[in-house]
RNA sequence: GGGGGGAUGGGGUAGCCUGGCAUCCUGCCAGCUUUGGGAGCUGGCGACCUGAGUUCGAAUCUCAGUCCCCCCA
């Protein structure tokens, strides 16, 4: 059965249905923050483990730091504290007493991370230094809040690295950006645009922002990862210096980066429909779901036992599996279930299949039932996994770009960017950007790496200086 | 930042204008029965967002608060 929500004709709607019907979420009385549910967080845990091993290859390390961050540790950096102050929680009592100082709940956590960077690096010995935190960080939002895409509290990861020259910490920011990318797109199968930010959006007190983009089904943009260069901005602030080989002493570069849990929100909007989720294989907690059919307890019996060789196998090959034998529920009912969680493919063991020595096999983003031989199932779903995956990114990757225009003049950039992402040229002027911004509500959302500018500005019509991807965005 | 809509058992709802036993669907529990696309019968459980006010009496009217959703900037 159906979501009352139709994904085509009510997007908002849909996902707020989606995101609750499949447990991923679940609303609290507390505003703008939820629930993570277990089926939620399990994604979670494969975003996590996924950038985990990447990071660790690269000799980044975890650890964890306070998230009461001081005030006076905040105002440190100005351009960082004016970007962040507005969407600041604060804590000015413990107990029954005013603090003498108040406590900023993280935010972002460059200023408390930086402090402790000074006292550790003092030789390029000590360098790189490269440290992620996996925590919670308080955004206090007033508008626009939905669940994944935009709460006050969320979940993420940050990196935080200091380097012995520009060059080195530039090559981390596009390391992560690249980490992201591919979680992005070959764990959850969300295409993503990659690129460089404009000064006016770029992350407060950095030099440069790199972020990757993807394309939601209702044509907005969605930042799915950021990775920024510090330059030596807190390096001078935070007085983080070392000694160089050569006995010379010298500021340290550095870089942040970071993804959130919002990565769950574009996974269920690019690929839910009008049953529920849609989950890759590869992300999916649960990727093949038994259903016995059956009558009597014999028969059940009689499916388990043709069931329990295919766990043996699919389990040999570290693929996760369930056997459903539930008798309190029709075999409809299960298979509407399980179609709403998003598990990648159903398996149907019923007296029909066992007659024929074999076993009825469905990829949820085809629906369609495939007849199998019990000697073949366990390779056969093995291969349909990975082209699930596989297929998942490419449809979804045709229909980012069905949603992609490139516009003539500023009217039909207008237009187009109603409907979603509009390549163009820019001249590198920020008013242009603002003046876009003010009148159609878009957003420079990324310049794409490795294309050149051509043409002219799409406002001044001045000689464009850089290609640029404009969308509304989340 | 501005505008609009809403909150009634676990989920979805009717009732509100015109104050008087809270409706229906679903769910949950027990039993029987049933299982190839959300099965049936019987019995049971379970709700008016919070606080103040008006009133003999408030889900309904008034005020304040909290939370959710949508649209515009």
């Amino acid at each position: 059965m159906a979501l009352e929500h139709k994904k085509a004709a009510d997007f908002s709607e849909w996902y707020l249905e989606l995101v609750q019907a499949s447990q991923l979420m679940d609303y609290t009385p507390v505003q703008g923050c939820m629930v993570i549910r277990e089926r939620g967080y399990a994604i979670w845990e494969r975003v996590q483990s996924f950038l985990n091993a990447r990071m660790q290859k690269d000799g980044v390390r975890n650890a964890y730091f306070p998230m009461f961050i001081p005030e006076s540790l905040l105002k440190q950096e100005a351009e960082h504290f004016a970007g962040f102050v507005p969407e600041v929680a604060w804590v000015t009592r413990g107990g029954d007493e005013e603090l003498g100082e108040k406590l900023a709940l993280r935010p972002t956590s460059e200023t408390i991370m930086y402090t402790m960077f000074a006292k550790w690096v003092s030789s390029h010995r000590d360098l790189p230094l490269k440290i992620n935190q996996w925590c919670n960080i308080i955004r206090w939002d007033t508008k626009a809040l939905k669940p994944f895409l935009r709460t006050r509290e969320f979940l993420w990861q940050e990196g935080h690295t200091a380097h012995a020259s520009k060059e080195e910490a530039e090559a981390e920011v596009r390391r992560a950006l690249d980490w992201y990318a591919e979680t992005a797109e070959q764990l959850l199968c969300v295409p993503v645009i990659k690129g460089r930010k404009s000064d006016a959006e770029k992350f407060p007190g950095a030099d440069m922002t790199t972020t990757i983009e993807a394309v939601m089904p209702d044509g907005k943009a969605l930042q799915c990862g950021t990775s920024h260069l510090l330059g030596q901005n807190f390096a001078k602030i935070f007085n983080i210096r070392f000694k160089t080989a050569d006995g010379k002493e010298d500021l340290v570069w550095q870089t942040s980066w970071g993804v959130s849990t919002r990565l769950i929100g574009a996974l269920a909007m690019v690929h839910g429909d009008d049953k529920g989720l849609v989950l890759p294989p590869l992300i999916a907690p649960l990727q093949v779901v038994i259903v016995p059919i059956f009558k009597t307890e014999e028969d059940k019996k009689m499916a388990l036992r043709s069931a329990e060789k295919l766990i043996a196998a699919l389990d040999a090959k570290g693929i996760t599996t369930h056997f459903d034998e539930r008798d309190d529920r029709s075999p409809g009912w299960k298979f509407n279930e399980w179609e709403l969680k998003g598990v990648p493919v159903r398996v149907e063991i019923g007296l029909k299949d066992l007659a024929k020595q074999g076993m009825t096999i469905v990829r949820r983003d085809k629906g369609e039932k495939e007849f199998v031989d019990d000697a073949k199932a366990a390779d056969y779903i093995t291969t349909q996994l990975e082209l699930m995956q596989k297929d998942m990114l490419a449809r979804a990757r045709a229909e980012a770009q069905s949603r992609i225009f490139e516009a003539k003049d500023y009217n039909e950039f207008k237009q187009l960017v109603e409907k979603g992402f509009v390549k163009t040229g820019w001249c590198g002027d920020a008013r242009c950007e603002e003046a876009i911004k003010e009148e159609t509500g878009a957003t420079l959302r990324a310049m794409p790496f490795d294309e050149k500018a051509k043409g002219n500005c799409i406002f001044c019509g001045k000689p464009a200086k850089e290609a640029t991807y404009f969308a509304r965005s989340y």
